[in-house]
DNA sequence: TTGTACGCGTTATCAT
DNA sequence: ATGATAACGCGTACAA
């Protein structure tokens, strides 16, 4: 192998800049990381010298060396639709602006996924994690323990936070838009979520409609709460199974993914009124409930913000700027449209 | 904080566990590595070990030694949207399977962006990057030539690939949405893309529709042609400006984002019908263009194969099971649905 | 302001 | 099948 300084794949390491620069590697070093620490002249030559060789620094090298990275993981429990986008933006967003990278990974919903990623985050010795879930399997919590990485979770507010969250309370939004439908005037109030097996965020919406019911002084009805998988074929399916049941209900919370939006096409095929047949709301923000004949009444959540401010307050640990643990509520705002 | 078995962040290194089991550091790098060059005793024993002190390995270390990473970088215009994600998701199901991690960036479709995220990806030493933009800097390529690192582009069949590409022709699929259009009657058929202006694709796709033209020996209306920002509010905006225009349309091709959704609920509310007054044709796949009365006819687009395949491409190259550049066009399909 | 010596945790290479 | 040794490229700590 030539020791030619633009041979395929050789890269140019410090020590060539230092030498074109005529000075030692640690002055380039220096340079590249705080420019103050050496003199203008020599920076000027370091620069040139570093576009001259088009030399890309080797973060392996000064991560091993510095025991820190500039990565941060993220993981999702899921890719395939548009939910978590607004979050990864935010996060990507406050990341990039103070130099650093973000690593995704989908755990597809399940726990052992979560492990696995969390595993091979830890592996490329990430310097913070966003977790998306609230829920872990004890190997992961003793990975991240042991590890002493700083972690913020965003799915929900937590009862026993691992270390850090940033979120609203799916529970109280639940609740809130439950007792908005009552306070309108409705009566049977079916509600929707996805499966709660597993989800967290699911079993948080039903329990604040429950809690909603309570506080209304409406009964339960289990007839009136369903659980369907994700997409707008659910939402449709499941508007038909309540509306052609032997007591339908006069309003449906949809609480998850794009229910209620499926729900609300199938209405329109089917020539069935909204709000006068049956009411619709549902939970996330997604942009075309507020577009559709008639706009959909929803929860406007703070996905982005999450993303925002939970990259910022793991930047905060990150460098030192803060230490404690931290628990920030973004709450939610209900949107009360033409649907109900 | 609980402070165990090892200070906070110190984590168990390798030689740390071949010392509990009793064998060198190699031998546990191997034991790791490939199973099956070490004996089944000593395997037993690391394994052991490994749990024993909750090992997790540097990769950090290791890339540094091996001079290879299992880390692939991509880079998209924007994370905002769900347009990326089938793409992404699907890049992350291959990558995963493989025992890759995948880094994203985000550049905000500016080159400049993206160069800057080469420059950081590079930096982490990535075994490979997938670009969704076809048009980069004189720079960036100039790092990606140095580098030597194998590329995979996505964004559209280039004309001079950088390296390997996996796509379709945005142009053809314009052009043919255009043709079938004319095949269906119309004849003043008007083409809203995005900014063209640093957007290879609705360039394309302009491009595309001004060749249907042609062939048709239909006569181009620079009236007839729009260009839009991102969102369902320009949609409606641009509808109404065709329709209310002197000499209005018969149909209309949304060709980029989801203004064909935002077009179709503003003709909702408006009472204008389709396809009566105005046929409506969009170029993206989304989900929602299915479900909406009518639903609207499209270009189904290979997105998540994309992925797929551009990560499985990516991956032959990386781990040399194969050398040359590869062209791979996924092609596209026209669905005809009600609004046409 | 600049340089020297050493170590970061792992793997390639060669030896046993 | 296993071990010893020497990098990998950079940053920390200290010396000049």
């Amino acid at each position: 192998m030539p020791d030619d300084a633009g041979a395929p794949g050789a890269g140019a390491r410090m020590r060539d800049v230092a030498q074109r620069a005529g000075v030692s590697p640690m002055t380039v070093s220096r340079a590249l990381r705080d420019p103050s620490k050496v003199s203008p002249a020599v920076l000027r030559r370091v620069e040139e010298a570093v576009r001259a060789v088009g030399y890309v620094p080797n973060r392996l090298a000064g991560g091993l060396s510095s025991m820190r990275t500039n990565v941060v993981g993220m993981i999702v429990p899921s890719l395939d639709n548009s939910l978590y986008s607004p979050t990864i933006q935010g996060v990507s967003a406050v990341l990039h602006a103070s130099g650093y990278q973000l690593m995704i990974g989908e755990c597809g919903h399940r726990v052992e996924g979560e492990e696995g990623l969390i595993a091979a985050f830890l592996a490329q010795r990430v310097a913070g994690l966003m977790l998306h879930d609230t829920r872990h399997t004890a190997e992961a919590l003793a990975m991240l323990r042991r590890a002493g990485v700083p972690v913020v979770e965003t799915g929900t507010l937590a009862l026993d936070p691992l270390d850090m969250v940033v979120s609203y309370s799916n529970e109280a939004a639940a609740q809130a838009m439950t007792l908005h439908l009552h306070r309108l005037g409705y009566r049977r109030i079916a509600c929707v979520t996805l499966p709660s097996a597993g989800n967290e965020r699911s079993r948080e919406r039903q329990k604040g409609y429950r809690a909603a019911l309570a506080v209304a002084g409406l009964a339960l009805d289990p007839a009136l709460v369903l659980e369907m998988p994700p997409g707008l074929a659910s939402g449709a399916e499941a508007v038909v199974r309540l509306l052609q049941s032997a007591a339908p209900p006069d309003a449906i919370f949809f609480a998850g993914d794009v229910l209620a939006a499926g729900a609300l096409f199938e209405c329109q095929r089917r020539g069935w009124d909204i709000p006068g047949q049956v009411a619709v709301a549902a939970f996330d923000d997604i942009d075309i409930l507020r577009h559709t004949v008639p706009p959909v009444t929803t929860l406007r959540l703070p996905r982005a913000e999450i993303g925002r401010r939970g990259a910022e307050v793991l930047l905060d640990r990150i460098e030192g700027r803060a230490t404690g643990r931290v628990a920030v509520d973004l709450g939610f705002e209900i949107i009360q449209r033409g649907s109900t």
